[in-house]
DNA sequence: AAATAATACCTTGCATAGTAAGATACCTTG
DNA sequence: CAAGGTATCTTACTATGCAAGGTATTATTT
């Protein structure tokens, strides 16, 4: 898998997760790794950056299978981001797919 | 715009227009402009690496309207990649949107 | 009890691609 | 000849993802 196509999206796939409910970095890891490959060296320097951000706060919880669980939830700005992002995305989506289905039509 | 989008794209882009035909920089830059914005400081080293990789080979050709231009033809390996290139971006989008559409589900 | 493995967190150094902001050169038009 | 569009290229910077490490907790195996 191209690494590249990956920047700037796996933001947005862990924001969607967290927005339907909170969820702590190793959870997130699996999560996405269902379907696309992403390691732990990325996930936590990337959910340092939501919480630098504002974008989400943290709590602890203790776990019985492990070491404790630091969850991350959705502040409302994050939200907003997160829809933000979708929205980019999808557009930015539809632009590429014109150049690989269209010709040179469709401007 | 989120820049992080573009990673990767842009050479799938670039390779998918010149895979119609062949193009020179500044001609790609515009063409690619019309729906993704990109810079000259992005093409040029972008075609660089596709030479490098043996991806595409060039030549020149007088213009009346300036410089000379330097025009880019996909090579056979520059096809096969595009080609893989295009499939692996499907690919991602589909699973990307897995996410975004979907919940926990279709795993 | 000691070793192993799974869970769960984190950091460092590296590779990569895109951008802004420049430089250079050609040609046409005023 | 100066200005502007065409056309090429480079440099320094930024951001993200990854591999490869490390730490600590708990359960399981030896």
């Amino acid at each position: 898998m191209n690494i590249q196509f990956k920047k700037g999206v796996l933001e947005l796939c862990a924001m969607t997760l967290l927005a339907k409910k909170n969820r702590y970095g190793y959870e997130l890891v699996n999560e996405i790794s269902k379907k696309i490959m992403i390691s732990e060296g990325t996930i936590y320097p990337l959910l340092r950056r939501l919480k630098n951000d504002g974008y989400v706060t943290t709590y602890l919880e203790e776990s019985k299978e492990g070491a404790p669980r630091k969850y991350y939830q959705l502040t409302g700005s994050g939200k907003k981001v997160q829809m933000e992002l979708k929205e980019e995305w999808l557009t930015f989506v539809k632009k590429v797919n014109g150049f690989l289905k269209g010709g040179v039509k469709n401007e």
